[in-house]
DNA sequence: AACATTGTTCGTATTTTTGCGAACTACGAA
DNA sequence: TTCGTAGTTCGCAAAAATACGAACAATGTT
């Protein structure tokens, strides 16, 4: 009956793929770079460097925002968006973490994998 | 009229993404580390991991294995997934190269962000 | 005050994701 | 050959993501 436990996934599990997710799309991933490059923070440039609407433009924004890896800041009439330092290094230490956990570790799957069906 | 331009985003972009995007679930998350932690590779013990249908286990293997993150085979009458480790590295290098970028340069944004309006 | 500029929010449509149970497939064991 | 084990695939439903134009809000300018 296919036990569904009463488990969970743990915060920092939950807290990577929340950084993962919301740079999980190219029009998110272009708007960070931007960002880092520090060429610009202002909306209108932001949006200038790609090729949707404005109104997604402020959704991912707001995405990114809500991710914690950007802030924003009204100067007026413009709006400012800039890397959140303290959740971008934060997010960093994560993903560094994650990648380095298997380097660390034998290869219980480094053999022959070469039979690898395509069905899979 | 909101001009949409014809812009594309990177092909870097787009791979960085499409790491992210099957990074951006725990259970995903949580299977990346089950494997790279290589207590096992088989499908039955991730389920055993995960708070979820297996349906549904294999569904977020097939997307990490789109992804190229991990690979599948089978060891009848069981299947072995594991770390793809030449994408492994790749994404590892990926967002490394990605999150360096903001320390290599100042910040336009480092100043008072603290009246941060919450409507932001 | 009227207007222009800059972004956000709303309403909506479409697509994608997530999840499940049931049915199915493949294989080894009895 | 029949049965059990191990996973996948199918069909479906619900929720979330993506995208847009139009309308709106906030502010500076004339």
């Amino acid at each position: 009956m296919d036990s569904c436990k009463n488990k969970n996934y743990t915060i920092d599990n939950e807290q990577l793929a929340r950084f993962a997710k919301a740079m999980g799309h190219p029009a998110r991933i272009t708007i960070l770079n931007y960002l880092a490059s520090l060429e610009s923070c202002y909306f209108g440039d932001i949006h200038n460097e790609l090729p949707i609407a404005k109104a997604t433009v402020s959704q991912h924004l707001k995405e990114l925002k809500d991710a914690g890896l950007i802030q924003g800041e009204i100067e007026a009439p413009k709006v400012k968006y800039c890397i959140n330092s303290e959740n971008w290094q934060k997010a960093q230490e994560y993903f560094g973490a994650f990648f380095v956990l298997r380097k660390e570790k034998a290869g219980c799957c480094t053999p022959n994998l070469r039979q690898l069906t395509d069905k899979l």
